[in-house]
DNA sequence: CAGTGGTATGACGTTAAACGCATAAGTGCG
DNA sequence: CGCACTTATGCGTTTAACGTCATACCACTG
């Protein structure tokens, strides 16, 4: 835990980074977003995110993939719903991250 | 911060986004790992990591926009050093998932 | 077993970013 | 001031991913 601690293998680092790029891609944060709503079924998802049918199928894949959500079949729908809520506690670092920031810099501006 | 709770507006998606776009990059990462041992200056990180210097010039400077490292002069040298330990946090979370994750397909091969 | 609605996937154009090379800009020393 | 050294920045190339269109695959219904 210290600074002397070895350093992650690039294996790990690899993957480390390919979690995040997931996340680094609006459209499914927005995703993640309405599905932890509730679970929800495509046509739903093209409706609230006007994106295409084949690219909702294609991010939710790779969303299913990292086990960031989960479906199940409801004849020939499938309804989609998120699976934990790691990508909830990470937005909440990062957005107290944000928030500290920004009052650092309200700070800067005011104290004259 | 229940099923009830309003989206994110689209400014904060795209804020979130961008934040975890810096984390998706190897190069990036391997940067912050090796200044978390302690500040060193850029001859060392080229040294480390093998990246030509204007890449990690680069990398540096984004990391530094976002307020995850700092620096210092030291002459004509530049000294590095992470600012905080939100990467740090991030990543531990992440860790568990991928080790959570492994832990169950191991059970699912091993339990026929 | 055709036919219909829903979902996944191959092909493709477009765009964003990495990465290195060359070079400008900045900093300290003779 | 010239000069060596360190860092930042245009520029071009290359690669990876997005996003759409068309189409194949799949599940149900009459």
């Amino acid at each position: 835990m210290g600074a002397s601690s070895s350093l992650p293998s690039p294996q790990l680092l690899e993957e480390f980074s390919q979690f995040f790029r997931l996340l680094s891609e609006p459209a499914r944060l927005q995703l993640l977003c309405h599905l932890k709503q509730g679970p929800t079924d495509v046509a739903t998802l093209i409706e609230l995110t006007g994106f295409s049918q084949s690219h909702i199928s294609r991010q939710l894949g790779q969303l299913q993939r990292a086990g960031l959500v989960r479906c199940e079949r409801d004849g020939a729908r499938t309804i989609w719903q998120t699976e934990g809520d790691l990508v909830d506690e990470l937005c909440q670092l990062v957005q107290g991250r944000l928030r500290r920031r920004l009052e650092a810099q309200l700070q800067q501006l005011t104290s004259v």
